[in-house]
DNA sequence: CGAGCATGGATATAACGCATAATCAAATTT
DNA sequence: AAATTTGATTATGCGTTATATCCATGCTCG
């Protein structure tokens, strides 16, 4: 999956007698929404977005990597990481270390603080799944993720 | 649901070997950006966006209402709701006539073209959603909207 | 070697989605 | 009749994402 020009759009369509409720992708999209609500509130609660959350985490898993790499790897524009790696690093999160080899690019590298946060990011999200998927049957739950992983393969083009 | 005060964020996240692939969240949201690129495409080729596309399909469906309880029904800012109306109307999709019983308020309608519109445009839905969620097994495919279907109960508060 | 091109990173800018505040006219309340 | 509410609108700001451009460094190849 790559990041598309699309953009997102929040429509909520919370009405009772649509046609809207026949398909499995509003449904979808519903369900995505509850989640994503909830895990901003989490993240918010130790200063992170989605964006800067998973930058930290990828960067803590993968030291060394410069930033070009890290921002296709997350799927976001190059220009649009710079900032999002600068406010990364002014928190002191991360550090950027020029590569040696190559005196263009930087080096990224979660500092002790950033893998602690991102230790405590990970904890918060694993609590906040439990809070949400919780809901489910256990059943229901080992069927969803399963289900859902499938789709990693599937192409949407033609 | 209701329109959270979050803005969506579209990080991909394709990586390997991350901790973000223990979530069913993470995979949930893959699955969404699938359906959803997909979507957009299809409805693009009819001029439609997921806004407009609803909006169309909830007036075809629901006549004779004002501007105020369609926003609210599908969860967009009045405000904003405004330059979605004024598109359709202009495109003549559908008519606003001053309600004669209290004249601040519009009826929207879908007019004739609207109707084969909104028709048109279910029907490529049901074709893309085929498409995509057909790549699952039947049992898979009835478990997954089963499953996704009780979200709408949950809470995601505290 | 040196010119031309590619690449890592940054800046500027625009478009889009969504939210809030304020406005205006018509309705309702008291 | 004055005050308040309500439907629709306008103006505006914020956050996210995309594109075009730029600078500096590195690479390629005649």
């Amino acid at each position: 999956m790559s990041a598309s020009d699309e953009h997102d759009c929040k429509v909520a369509l919370n009405t009772r007698a649509n046609v809207l409720h026949g398909f499995t992708g509003y449904h979808l999209r519903c369900a995505w929404q509850v989640v994503q609500a909830d895990l901003m509130q989490v993240l918010k609660s130790l200063d992170l977005r989605l964006a800067t959350y998973s930058t930290l985490l990828l960067i803590a898993e993968t030291p060394d990597q410069r930033q070009s790499t890290l921002a296709d790897t997350l799927g976001i524009e190059r220009p649009n990481f710079v900032a999002i790696v600068e406010e990364l690093e002014r928190r002191g999160l991360i550090t950027r270390t020029r590569d040696l080899d190559d005196r263009r690019a930087y080096c990224l590298n979660a500092t002790t603080e950033g893998l602690a946060l991102a230790d405590q990011a990970v904890k918060a999200c694993q609590a906040h799944e439990e809070k949400l998927f919780g809901q489910l049957s256990a059943e229901d739950r080992a069927q969803l993720d399963r289900i859902l992983r499938q789709f990693r393969t599937f192409e949407s083009g033609r």
